[in-house]
DNA sequence: AGGACGCCCTGTTCGC
DNA sequence: TGCGAACAGGGCGTCC
């Protein structure tokens, strides 16, 4: 789930929702998520605070506190982050709750606990000490170009890896490849200068319009491959049935009329 | 360097 | 129907 437009609107909510409220207690139920401090240690880094401002690096969001120290979440596979009002119960699979004195709180919520929990300095700290990739949306056409030309192997594979672009993962990228036209197996190098200008503005418009949709696949446009992603679902393009292909390690999804294996069509 | 793999964890879906 | 196997949208380490 937790790709950026997911990430990009618990940003929202908790921009929205959740700043400018003093943070009463911190209740961690799976320490081990903690990546460099504990249990005690977030706790006094948030008691007495309040979060002040929202920002997002690829899947990773950042919540900075009024001390100046951050707390950056990454949700792994199957997380996501909650607001609940005061009285609301935290959801199931809740691995770390901020409660507010207003009795409001945010839940950070991980069922598969396969995500992360670090307090940087800063989140431009964080990105440089785990060597992530500009943000996907903070790429124009010529750094595209530029990751692309350092770069062998598979074209899914490039746009997954968080070192090289921030933010994409295995559902979005096959969403990208599809409005492109290209296949997911396709080697960056085969790419000529025009079609990778097409999978730069896809990946842009594509984030932007699942923005736009919550991130939500109900929400998403007609055009979108995301809400038919499995067995037996059509291409919104030509009708005909979607296929998959194991791709970087995982199950890529792909129209085989509309992104043929032939690499460049222009 | 990049790809294939196993692993982390836990719930759901698939196939016999 | 019932069961275990395979799989799920991330990321890391290891080996080749």
């Amino acid at each position: 789930m937790p790709e950026l437009p997911d990430v990009e609107i618990y940003r929202r909510r908790l921009e929205d929702r959740a700043l400018h409220q003093r943070i009463d207690t911190v209740h961690v139920a799976a320490p081990e998520l903690l990546n460099d401090t504990s249990r005690q240690g977030l706790g006094r880094l948030a008691h007495g605070h309040r979060f002040s401002l929202a920002r997002r690096h690829g899947k990773c969001l950042f919540a900075g506190l009024d001390s100046g120290s951050w707390i950056m979440l990454h949700f792994g596979m199957s997380g996501s982050l909650a607001y609940l009002e005061r009285g609301e119960e935290p959801p199931r699979y809740c691995r770390c709750l901020f409660r507010f004195a207003n009795r409001a709180s945010l839940a950070y919520v991980a069922r598969r606990k396969l995500g992360r929990i670090a307090t940087p300095t800063s989140p431009r700290a964080y990105v440089d000490a785990e060597a992530l990739g500009p943000d996907a949306l903070d790429m124009d056409a010529d750094a595209f170009a530029a990751s692309a030309a350092k770069r062998r192997g598979q074209v899914k594979s490039w746009l997954m890896d968080q070192g090289s672009i921030a933010g994409i993962g295995n559902v979005y990228s096959d969403e990208i490849l599809f409005q492109a036209g290209v296949h997911p197996r396709c080697a960056v190098g085969e790419l000529s200068g025009k079609t990778l200008g097409r999978v730069h503005r896809c990946m842009h418009t594509v984030l932007e319009q699942a923005i736009d949709a919550a991130a939500d696949p109900e929400n998403m446009p007609d055009s979108f491959l995301i809400p038919k992603r499995k067995k037996g679902g059509r291409c919104p393009r030509c009708a005909g049935e979607i296929a998959s292909v194991k791709a970087a390690g995982r199950t890529a999804w792909f129209c085989p009329n509309c992104q043929p294996q032939t690499c460049s069509p222009d």
